[in-house]
DNA sequence: TATATTTACGCAATCGGTTGCGTCGAGCGA
DNA sequence: TCGCTCGACGCAACCGATTGCGTAAATATA
């Protein structure tokens, strides 16, 4: 057992080298007003000595910490986690902390993660919104106190902020697109809630696939789902078969309820993709293991969250940026065998 | 945009009812030398005021914090990032924040983020050990200044800490046993680093399933994978499959490996489990996708994660606690299509 | 009634940095 | 030589809550 060492402050480095505290706080950040030898001589004390800065203290002074807040909905989730671990990386970097808090898609438990989130005194925050979220008053309080908040995938519009998303219209377009031209006339959808920005452009991005195509938009085989669950996936795609006129091809808002859809089909004797084909969104883990292997769009999460990281690091260092950015990354159709009707 | 409203502190309250602030202080804990009617008063107050404690301020003063560090390796696995949904969910109701660091299963890393954590003055940590580390001194730190330490599932022996883990040895010892009840004979294992005892345990009792039935254990059909990737599951059985004598089962340490050795038997026309018996090991949501669908055991991650958040609570108020617990949780051979050659 | 206890609360130091403002000496131009 | 600027650093007031110790008043004990 050691014995428990006193932490060394800066006012031990200042007594030891005969300065004041202020002089040490300032040198160790190299403050313009401080000589050159002076800095140094205050760092290699510190070296020396072992000195660890007090985030609390220098915390409390500032009324502003060095923590990052997360806010999304579960975090066992592929692509969140992935976020996660991309927001995790480039905060670490910065010595920054991540703290993260999940919603369950709910919305009012956003509104009681928020305030915790405040009242921890985060520098930053990230959102990914949860499912049910309409109203952003809650993220009021951030902007007012000129927390920098940032938002990932489930962004919204109401709100000017910083924004890291891909384009979910074009990948909607160019997803349809393909199941098009691999021959599919009756293309269903399965969507998550129109009230999430993304989903209605994904959706958007379908309608208008089909109508460049000159294909009949019949919304009796357009679905918004609840919160895209497997089970509703397979609900959903179980109704859609049993329609007398069923649809030749499903495009799922994510890889969940694709993969319950391709379940189904397996179940009912349905073969994918000759008799139906799936496409999913994000790119999960299961679109590789699933067989056929499910055709999908990228989603590339842990980039999304080194740069929603980055952004609000950014705001933090220039409290005088005051413009907003809407970040946009590339994503790509990712044709596999769920699709992949014709020969190429 | 609102006035930026000056935060109420106790001393607010302290002169709105002419008492110290300290009076303030001790009613908002209930503290016993506090008169029941000026509890009252103060909470009544501070509600009405909507006074929000500012827990940088308690944590410089105690120099601990309410937040709970997360060492795990990485958080874009299920097991991983369900444990850490369990740890959020327990902490969050307790008031705590919960902070998480990434190892990517590296020993270097790990004393990093060690380090970092205790610079952020953590008030108690939670740890899943890297693939990587067999020391453990960088703990020592913690358990010197009385900070709450709990190991979840890649605990170490080593450290006399409180554990949340499941029986590994009975888990391995149940799965083979299963294997050989479905007549497998010639049993492999891809485990995990030797010097993590859960695999070390899993292999055990795989060793003891086969002796107790009379099998020989043959070192060359035994694996050690370095961090069980997929890419490592699937060069081992290819190895495996390629011998002289191959396995009729193998039964990995993890469901990743475990589902690369179906793709590869899938790949190569060997009938699952007719020709290769799997069985897996976290019943990951892969295991429900793949097919054959994969048997293996039930690992409760997000009991775990409560659990581990519920010790450290608790040594968190009850700093008397001087004795380790270790909890052990109730797992399961979860039996599926890629072990099952006997009708039932 | 004088003394011992208890109850209920105040005093003031403390946690470790941060920062606006003041100061002091050196260098510089006129 | 006078006044001025500028570089380099110190002073001291914070930030908001916690807590050991002290004490006055109320109650109990002798």
């Amino acid at each position: 057992m050691k014995p428990k060492k006193r932490e060394i402050t800066i006012y031990d480095i200042a007594s030891e080298l005969n300065v004041s505290p202020s002089t040490v706080s300032r040198a160790l950040k190299d403050h313009y007003s401080i000589g050159k030898e002076m800095i140094e001589a205050v760092k290699k004390v510190a070296r020396e000595r072992g000195y660890r800065p007090n985030h609390i203290a220098a915390s409390l002074r500032k009324n502003k910490t060095n923590t990052i807040g997360v806010m999304i909905s579960w975090i066992n989730r592929p692509f969140i986690s992935s976020m996660i671990s991309g927001i995790e990386e480039e905060a670490s970097n910065a010595g920054c902390n991540v703290i993260i808090s999940q919603s369950h898609d709910s919305y009012d438990q956003e509104i009681a993660n928020a305030r915790a989130l405040y009242n921890s005194r985060i520098g930053g925050l990230i959102v990914s919104l949860a499912m049910e979220t309409r109203k952003y008053n809650h993220f009021s309080t951030f902007l007012d106190n000129d927390i920098p908040v940032v938002f990932v995938d489930r962004v919204s519009d109401e709100l000017n902020c910083d924004k890291v998303v891909i384009d979910n219209f074009a990948a909607g377009l160019m997803a349809t697109n393909h199941l098009i031209e691999q021959g599919c006339r009756r293309i269903a959808h399965v969507g998550g809630s129109q009230h999430r920005s993304i989903y209605k452009q994904r959706m958007m991005g379908y309608v208008e696939a089909l109508q460049r195509n000159n294909i009949e938009v019949d919304e009796s085989i357009i679905f918004s789902g609840d919160v895209l669950s497997a089970e509703e996936g397979y609900r959903i795609t179980e109704h859609l078969m049993n329609l007398p006129n069923p649809p030749d091809a499903i495009f799922s808002a994510n890889d969940t309820a694709a993969v319950s859809a391709i379940q189904y089909a397996k179940h009912h004797g349905i073969r994918v993709p000759q008799k139906l084909a799936v496409m999913g969104f994000n790119n999960d883990p299961i679109s590789l293991i699933i067989d056929p292997t499910l055709s999908t769009v990228s989603h590339p999460a842990v980039d999304m969250g080194k740069i929603a990281a980055r952004q609000v690091l950014k705001h933090r260092e220039h409290k005088d940026i005051i413009t907003t950015e809407t970040i946009t990354l590339k994503t790509e159709v990712i044709v596999r065998e769920s699709t992949l009707r014709k020969r190429r």
